[in-house]
DNA sequence: CTTCAATTTCAGTTATTTCAGAAATGAAGA
DNA sequence: TCTTCATTTCTGAAATAACTGAAATTGAAG
């Protein structure tokens, strides 16, 4: 356990309000630490030394680089005689929001859209289930249909597009005509 | 305790997965399967009803529903001769989601924001904090910040020109100029 | 095949969140 | 003021999630 450099304030308070961001959205807090950390820090880390930095159990640690790892926003990088496995994040937050949301759609949303489909399929059948609650699952189904078929168009543009995009603000409604 | 009418399946359904939904998004799992069962249910309900159609106690559905409230996503309604509150939800979907985006926002990017601003400005001072990190938090802070501004402006609009701009998918990439 | 460092798995513990029931508060009418 | 009914607050119990340390596994080097 060679001693690292320990943390700033400044990155203290960051990974800690990236923690506490996390829990808020369901995201376990040392998963979320981890990352914050990783994606500060200038070079690759290994288990141990995150583990010793944030003081959190090394198996503790192994979980939630795996964790990280399945939402595709870790690389890991191996050094020459150096078994050891170092990990860094994802740097562009245009790519790391891509990567996420891109798994929170496929883990969630989907399966509420396939869902809300069968629901109102049954629902329309079915006569326990009245015709405004099939309604209002269609609503909410279409609703669904029309946001993520946009974040699927545009997720896949490049990063400048998106960006310009969204920096011209309201100036795009009227080029656009609505 | 009047006996209300019970789910239909598919009701227990759509309440069931919205509940788990809610638990992914680091909402209580009763109060999103409050949340779900005034969305699709015709008419307002009063906490007695909830609570027994749901099996929660009383106490439970009181303060989940103050929490709804809280979101902004409840309306209260009254019935001339009874003293009880009944609760009917916003219908609109697209309301619904810009209610609680904007809190969110309120709640956890706005107030991430104002830290990553601090941050940034003690780690230009302090010499413990590397400038690379310093300008990762810096990318973090304007990634917020071009996206809300962006949420800001659109969020405005009449949902009729979202709704069509959303539709529009790559079109709208060619009219605007990308 | 053996060794050893690194990683992962697992069982038991700890911490956190959720929840029910009791007590307190509030509001309206007698 | 007292009574009654609805709602909220509070507290401890139960359920869930997170975490640790030890043991098991993996895999590379000799």
């Amino acid at each position: 356990m060679k001693d690292n450099k320990p943390l700033s304030p400044v990155e203290q308070r960051f990974i800690l309000h990236w923690g506490e961001m996390g829990t808020q959205w369901g995201i376990n807090r040392t998963v979320a630490q981890i990352h914050a950390l990783l994606y500060i820090t200038p070079k690759p880390l290994d288990a141990e030394a995150i583990s010793s930095i944030l003081n959190v159990a090394r198996s503790n640690v192994s979980t939630s680089l795996k964790e990280l790892q399945s939402w595709g926003i870790l690389r890991r990088v191996n050094q020459l005689g150096d078994k050891r496995d170092y990990f860094e994040s994802v740097q562009d937050v245009w790519e790391l929001f891509r990567l996420i949301t891109n798994e929170r759609k496929k883990r969630e949303i989907d399966p509420t859209l396939s869902i809300l489909r069968s629901c109102i399929v049954e629902a329309n059948q079915d006569d326990q289930t009245s015709p405004q609650t099939e309604e209002r699952l269609r609503n909410l189904a279409e609703f669904l249909e029309v946001t993520t078929s946009w974040y699927d168009t545009v997720s896949k543009w490049p990063t400048k597009s998106i960006r310009r995009m969204l920096t011209m603000g309201d100036k795009i409604r009227r080029r656009v005509g609505l």
